[in-house]
DNA sequence: GTCCAGGGCCTAC
DNA sequence: GTAGGCCATGGA
């Protein structure tokens, strides 16, 4: 069954809609929004975004140029604070050094290139790399979370065990090279993670519980 | 009180 | 190269 990803895809949209992900004004709101979301609630997130926001601090400059105590303060309720506040500083002084601030010259380049450099900044893992490609970039960078790796291995699809760029490129090989599929789904999947495949999964009425071995096994 | 959330880094084997 | 510990808040 080749089509097994998009038949599910199908399923997915059908069933929560679009989602018309990421939920930002800028491109730099999505890359902010990636790096503090790391195994937090995006609700936690919410509320920092906007504080930075009132706080005219969600832009590169702001970032840059803002003590790191008080971004600690602002960014407190989203947790891991200190390691968080590194990771934005770590980030907005390389968008400096090696792009004299400017998203649109970092972002004006072969993705592979990109993706490499993300992932060479501390703070900046294979997730939040391809977040911020994707979803900031505009790139066609399938993003792979937790719930993808749970959701696709209780769907028979995947051992739960399977590493980050195995993963990916399974998506990326079977997927159509469309932007818009790219984004739309992760966020089904994060949708259907959050409301159904969670850790206790509730499957009442999940969209794919036809096709869930999990559930049959269980 | 316990578990979990749109990860990633560091250290030890 | 990988398993385990650590980071921390807020809601269920």
């Amino acid at each position: 069954m080749p089509d097994k990803l998009l038949d599910i895809y199908q399923k997915l949209s059908a069933h929560f809609g679009k989602q018309n992900w990421w939920p930002a004004e800028t491109q730099f709101e999505v890359i902010v929004g990636a790096i503090l979301t790391q195994n937090t609630a995006w609700r936690n997130v919410e509320k920092v975004i906007k504080d930075l926001k009132s706080s005219e601090l969600l832009t590169p400059d702001g970032i840059f140029r803002v003590e790191d105590s008080e971004l600690t303060d602002i960014i407190r309720s989203a947790g891991y604070y200190n390691s968080k506040t590194k990771k934005l500083k770590a980030f907005v002084r390389f968008l400096y050094d090696g792009y004299s601030g400017s998203l649109d010259l970092f972002f004006d380049r072969p993705k592979e290139e990109i993706r490499r450099e993300l992932l060479s900044l501390w703070g900046i893992g294979p997730e939040t790399a391809d977040s911020i490609l994707l979803y900031a970039g505009n790139k066609r960078s399938f993003v792979v979370d937790a719930y993808t790796r749970r959701i696709f291995n209780r769907l028979g699809v995947v051992d739960e065990n399977i590493n980050y760029d195995e993963l990916k490129k399974i998506f990326e090989d079977q997927i159509p090279a469309n932007l818009d599929i790219y984004k739309e789904f992760h966020a089904v999947i994060v949708m259907l993670g959050k409301d159904y495949c969670k850790v206790r999964p509730v499957c009442k009425d999940c969209p794919v519980r036809e096709e869930c071995l999990w559930i049959k096994k269980r």
